[in-house]
DNA sequence: CCGCTATATTGATGTGCGTCAATGAAGGAG
DNA sequence: CTCCTTCATTGACGCACATCAATATAGCGG
């Protein structure tokens, strides 16, 4: 590393177009809310329209306090939105927060 | 959840549309690799080319064990892939994964 | 007010992950 | 062959996470 042949050195473009770290960070957390199977379930079922947390947790067999607890992940980072209406909280996709995450892909 | 009013079960739409469960998990998996700060910005970095490992090495301020265990991550996710070019080994985003998870996205 | 249902929160537990130091494997220079 | 550099692997440590049981909160119906 400390004395490499030139064409070693060009290839590697050091200093070109890099991120700035904060918007690493944020986007890890985003890309992290979605790195569990039971999240890219539910945020796929919320793309189908809005649900609520009872037909959730009868869907993908898990305990009642897990699936509050991946909603509230996806809350967190900003993917999902809840509303309560009577008893029920309904959960919905943002569409905003996945256009953004496309975006990011170009 | 037992005895629901018509007006909530029909806002709910259960059987509609839903993703297989492996196809999940498979999604899953490559956002978990990019769950994580450091490995953002190194594939960010190697949007802009290939990159050998000294050199991320040196940018991230991270040892040179850590740094390969993440691109390590990153090549089991199908996301980079590596080729040795005599004691270097140089490191590049494969496009086609990316470009599947913004699809994945749509 | 009193139950009943839906949801959220807390606590506990086992597993997985990010990190580094130490070591190993592979290739170039002499 | 011997040293040096690059990279990969192993082992260990601390922390975060997925999960559930238990409990708390909130809203509806009587």
């Amino acid at each position: 590393m400390k004395e490499l042949p030139v064409i070693q050195v060009l290839c590697c473009r050091p200093g070109e177009a890099t991120m700035a770290p904060e918007a690493a960070a944020g986007l890890a957390l985003t890309f992290k809310a979605l790195g569990d199977p039971t999240r890219v379930a539910i945020v796929n079922r919320l793309a189908a329209g809005e649900c609520c947390v009872c037909d959730l947790t009868e869907a993908f067999d898990l305990s009642q306090p897990t699936v509050s607890h991946h909603l509230k992940l996806l809350r967190d980072a900003g993917l999902v939105e809840s509303e309560r209406r009577g008893t029920w909280s309904y959960y919905r996709l943002i569409p905003e927060a996945i256009a953004r995450l496309r975006a990011a892909l170009a």
